[in-house]
DNA sequence: TATGCTTAAAATGTCGACATTTTATGATTA
DNA sequence: TAATCATAAAATGTCGACATTTTAAGCATA
C-alpha cells in the first residue's frame, strides 16, 4: 500500500503483479523489457528484479535469452488451483477448530455479521463485498496458528485471482447465487462454532469449488 | 544440474540456495553485495536477481537501503515447517490412494526395494541413502496428480533442508534409529497398497515429525 | 564518562552503455 | 516456389559507474 518506503523494484513488483492478476497482461504475453521500462518509467535493474520475483511466484516464466512471458492459464490449472485451495482451506479449518479460542469465535461472528449486512443491500460494490467476504474466511482460518500453511493459503488465493476475476464480474450481482452463497457462509460459521470438523470439511471444499464450473465456461469461450 | 543453458542469475541462484540450505551462510547473516560479487565472480545485476528470487522463496529477507540477510531459523519455525510438511504429505498420500494405478503401485514396490537393500549395507553414504529415501516418498505421493500440491510439497521440503541437515549428520548412521525408520517405510508401503487412508495418514505424520525432537535439541545447543 | 553532532567511509540501488544472442529480412540457389 | 543462407535489426543479459542512503568514526560539549 505505502510505497514511500519501498525501492523501485518492490513498487514495480506490485504493479506488475496487479497487472497480471487483473488480466491487463494476458496469458503467454511476451513481456518486452523495453516496453515495460517505458510503461513503468524505470531502468533495467529494478524491472528485472521484479520479474525475477514473479518467476519464483509462477506468474512469469522466462527462457534464457528469449525473454519473459506471462505464465499460461488453462482449465487444468484452474481446476488444480481451486482443488489445492479447497484442500488447504479445509486443512487450515481443521487446525483452527483444534486451536481456536473465544476470541476466534468472536471474530468469526463479527465478520459474519459484517458480510451478512452487506450482502442484503440492494446495490453491491464488488470490491467492498470481496473485502468482507475475504475477511470472513480469514477469520475462520485464523485459529490455525501455522504461519506456513496460512502463507500457502494466501499464495494459492493470489494465483486463483486470475481466474476468480472471470467469475466475480459475472456472479456477484446475481442474487440467486448470492443467496446460496450466503446460506453456506452461515452454515460454515455454525459448523465452526460447533467444532464439527467433518461437516465443515465437506462444506468448505464444495464452497470453494463452486465457481470452478462457471469459470470453466467463461474460459472455454476465450 | 546442467548450467550451460542457464544465465548467470540462474546459476548464482543455485549456488546461493545451496550455500544457505547447507548452512555455509548462517541464519541472519548479512549478505554484502560486494562480498558476494567477489565470491561468485559476477556483476551486480544477476546477483541481485538471484537474491530477489530468494526473497520470494523466504530464504532471504531485505530491507530497503539496508541490504540482504539470510532469513532466520527458530524452533517455532522448525516445528511449523515440519508440521506443514506432515499435513501436506498426508494430503498428497490421500489423493494418491484415490488416483494411484498399477504403475503407481509398481513404482512404490521398486523404490522400496532399492531403499531396503541400501539400508542393510554396513557402510552407508548419506547422499545415496538420502536419494533413495526421497525417491521412495516421491513414488508414494506420485499418484496424487496435483502439480500445485506437489510443488508446495517440494518447496516445504526444500525449506526443511536447513533443519534436516542437523538431523542427518547425527542419525543416519545410527543403526537403531535406522531400523525403526525402515520398518515404518515397509508399513507405509503396505498401507498404500491396501489403500488404507486413515492408517497411512497417522503413520506419515508421525514419520515426518520424528526428527523434530532431535533437531530441537541440536538447535538449542547452538 | 556519556551524549550528541559533524564528517568521512562504506554500502545500497539505479541507470545507461555494451557485448552477445536471437529474430526478422531479403537475397541466392536449387 | 520453396528452402537455405547471409545480413541487418532487435532484444536480452551483464557490467561498471554514479547518486543516494546508511553506518561508522572522530570530535566537541555537557
Amino acid at each position: 500500500m505505502d510505497n514511500s518506503n519501498k525501492n523501485t523494484a518492490a513498487q514495480i513488483l506490485d504493479s506488475l503483479t496487479n497487472d497480471i492478476l487483473s488480466g491487463e497482461f494476458y496469458p503467454k504475453q511476451k513481456l518486452h523489457i523495453k516496453t515495460l521500462k517505458e510503461k513503468y518509467n524505470v531502468g533495467t535493474s529494478p524491472l528485472r528484479e521484479a520479474l525475477s520475483q514473479l518467476i519464483a511466484k509462477d506468474l512469469v516464466i522466462s527462457e534464457n535469452q528469449r525473454g519473459f512471458y506471462v505464465s499460461d492459464i488453462s482449465i487444468d490449472d484452474l481446476y488444480d488451483i481451486y482443488q489445492a485451495r479447497a484442500k488447504i482451506e479445509s486443512l487450515c479449518l481443521d487446525m483452527a477448530i483444534d486451536h481456536g479460542d473465544d476470541y476466534w469465535e468472536a471474530n468469526i461472528i463479527a465478520a459474519s455479521h459484517r458480510l451478512n449486512k452487506y450482502s442484503k443491500l440492494k446495490s453491491i460494490d464488488v470490491d467492498e463485498w470481496q473485502n468482507r467476504h475475504s475477511l470472513f474466511h480469514d477469520m475462520l482460518v485464523s485459529g490455525c496458528k501455522s504461519p506456513r500453511l496460512l502463507q500457502i493459503r494466501d499464495s494459492l488465493f493470489e494465483k486463483s485471482k486470475r481466474y476468480r476475476n472471470l467469475w466475480l464480474k459475472e456472479n456477484v450481482s446475481d442474487s440467486e447465487t448470492l443467496k446460496v452463497n450466503q446460506s453456506e457462509h452461515a452454515e460454515l460459521m455454525n459448523l465452526a462454532l460447533e467444532r464439527d470438523k467433518n461437516g465443515i470439511s465437506k462444506l468448505i471444499e464444495n464452497h470453494i469449488m463452486t465457481p470452478v464450473e462457471i469459470i470453466k465456461k467463461s474460459l472455454s469461450q476465450l
